[in-house]
DNA sequence: CTGTTAGCGCCTTCAG
DNA sequence: CTGAAGGCGCTAACAG
């Protein structure tokens, strides 16, 4: 349409509307605010052209400062590097777009201190409600949130002593069904791979679902509680009918040393359990390769693939993306290019090279999760309020070839 | 230390900071702005005690009406699911932070649209600057910024019309680094597979990057200027000494249709040039696969793999990560798991399923790209006046086993 | 050293 | 229907 006049060096301001319109600053302000009824359509043409002519755009902090309301939402986020987070962040982007609200977003790289940080900041930008991906700690650092304090909503995990609504995945359901999977495929081995999980809520939850389901399988035997209590690798149950045996592994991806260690554990368990190939080298080397690599050693180990087996069948259960891409990259060391011919993998999250490795995995609605956040939030922050309310998505399950006999 | 009192309904000000120190509102804000010089040590403590007990925070909406700067950059990004950018990302919320800078992050989401009314958004809050990682179509709808109007800073690609910084990778480097070492490794028939590169500096420059490097090595064959003007598919050189032949696929992953066809006419190429495994059913259906899958084809194909090779060598030169994604779903669905020993795979970009599915690439520095963004942003804001400059940062090469042989 | 006085750009009574 | 006046929370001259 009309070009409008190159950008001023300083932006026009209500009070230069006005006069260019040849009026007061309220008529202004009522314009701005869509209060078209209670202005002559002559009044309102002089200040559609005014505002056209002067390319102006309302301030929306004055605003806020005024009405006390600057359409601002925080989003802390625990880890942009997980594939999990990003996609969550589509869901936020929209709904926000949808509502007319603006996310600040703040990733606090893993650091409790950077999210006390930018919690702080975003008090001081007066946002009017959080969407909280915590980083899953002690409630220490989140108590300026929640009740009593900003309207928040936490996404994924809900953090203990913190009364909010909460958005997440059905963890328990969702480790059912994977572990549920991997037993009906026949995997009498299962080991359930997580990051520590004393602190996060839905780490905890998954490996809860997943003993109670080995549990019962194993014929009842018990266990205890839920709690952190089983150390590094716990035993779930053994013996029983198919004998199916689970355990627990905790990855503590922060930690390179400990990821050594546990690794290590897995591998000791994996050859132990034989299958096919376990004669091949477990030093191949993945640098120095030569060009017949990539079938090494199952030429004859496919040969056998099908038949009957009468080794140990393992399978891994990655509590979540990051959980799944170490194990494979560690197990694509070990064991070459087949690796998913000695093992199987299964992951909660659906990243985007699971497909490309034929890994199945349970993907969330992270899209709707992000989404159903902002609105439970948007409610919150238009004053709902009912007590805590959560969201329990369920996620679903995508068999690849890792996983089938 | 001392429990904060349960946050307040209504924020305190700074006017009740003052009252409860009973002082005048400007000693507060002297206080506020680390103007402790001209505080007698008596007033400071008052005022500190008050702020605690207030739990006073300033509120940076007010501070930055009155100051004309409110500390707020925008980051308006192309496309959050490409790594690229959420690694740019982590560079600039890295940058951000050490310069005091809060980014408003903005996700066009690869739609036009979306990135005016972003941009415009950005324009109300009064962003002080803006990163821009723009669509790469016209400069039209990113008039309001640059020159004359709010600072900008592109990243990854310039926009024609558009006098900005720059900073990205040093394209025509990486090109050729990675062209020249599929040649090294003795391939002699490269696919340069880009998505529609018209509009973008970087895919542009890529391209003709590759297209130099090829016709230098086939013999100097004139191909004419670096537009788009060759259509789909156009043939690079061929004949000269190693008779390495060079082309350019157009893959645009927004339509589904012309991914299809692009494929396809890969297909054919990777067919015609036989190689190992040529024999096996091009129908290799990887959902009803067999145990034998794995293998499949290429017990007898690796026993000539490291033999003299009589047929010619494809390798595929994927202009970023998505591309690269998209080629690799296709041939494992078409070649199935053994798909590399098929063709060779090198990638801009360094996806975290790179390493695990063993595919070269060059890998961008992204951190940096994103904290250079920002560092020459802040300059601008700080008013640095010299012309538009260009910061190129080069690629590494990760070689990795897909071109090897 | 400290307080008073004006606004920043906008919205909101409250009178015309 | 329209405009003038006052104030949101804070800073920036000016006076003491």
């Amino acid at each position: 349409m009309s070009t409008p006049p190159l950008a001023a060096a300083r932006r026009a301001t209500i009070t230069d509307v006005a006069r260019e319109a040849g009026t007061g600053k309220t008529s202004i302000s009522r314009y701005l605010n869509g209060e078209m009824s209670v202005l002559s359509p002559e009044l309102r043409a002089r200040i559609e052209a005014a505002i056209e002519r002067l390319d102006y755009q309302p301030n929306q902090m004055a605003r806020g400062l005024k009405r006390g309301r600057n359409r601002l939402i925080g989003m802390l986020l625990a880890d942009l590097t997980n594939p999990y987070t990003v996609e969550v962040l589509q869901g936020v982007e929209a709904a926000c777009h949808a509502l007319g609200l603006m996310p600040l977003i703040c990733h606090a790289a893993n650091e409790v201190e950077m999210e006390r940080r930018y919690l702080q900041l975003l008090t001081t930008y007066r946002v009017e409600g959080v969407i909280v991906n915590a980083l899953g700690v002690r409630e220490e650092t989140l108590r300026p949130v929640g009740e009593g304090g900003i309207p928040a909503v936490l996404v994924d995990r809900s953090v203990e002593g913190l009364v909010a609504d909460m958005v997440g995945l059905d963890n328990r359901a969702a480790a059912e069904l994977g572990t549920r999977h991997l037993l009906d495929n026949g995997f009498d081995d299962i080991w359930f791979v997580v990051q520590p999980f004393e602190q996060v809520s839905s780490r905890q939850l998954r490996e809860a679902a997943f003993r109670e389901v080995m549990n019962g399988e194993s014929g009842k035997r018990d266990l205890g509680g839920t709690g952190g209590a089983m150390g590094k690798s716990g035993e779930g149950g053994k013996g029983g009918e198919g004998g199916a045996r689970g355990h627990t592994l905790v990855l503590n991806l922060a930690e390179p040393a400990a990821v050594e260690r546990a690794l290590a554990e897995l591998d000791r368990a994996i050859d132990a359990a034989g299958g096919p190939g376990a004669a091949v080298s477990s030093a191949t080397e993945h640098t120095a390769r030569g060009a017949t690599d990539h079938a090494a050693g199952n030429t004859l180990a496919s040969a056998t693939h099908s038949a009957t087996r009468n080794t140990r069948r393992i399978a891994l259960f990655a509590a979540n993306a990051p959980v799944a891409l170490c194990l494979a990259l560690h197990l694509k060391a070990r064991y070459g290019a087949d690796w998913q011919a000695r093992v199987a993998l299964l992951s909660i999250d659906d990243p985007e090279w699971a497909e490309l490795t034929g890994v199945t995995t349970i993907r969330q609605p992270t899209y709707e999760i992000g989404y159903r956040a902002v609105e439970f939030l948007h409610e919150r922050i238009e004053g709902v309020q009912t007590t805590a309310r959560d969201c329990l998505l369920p996620g679903e399950l995508i068999v690849r070839a890792s996983t089938l006999r």
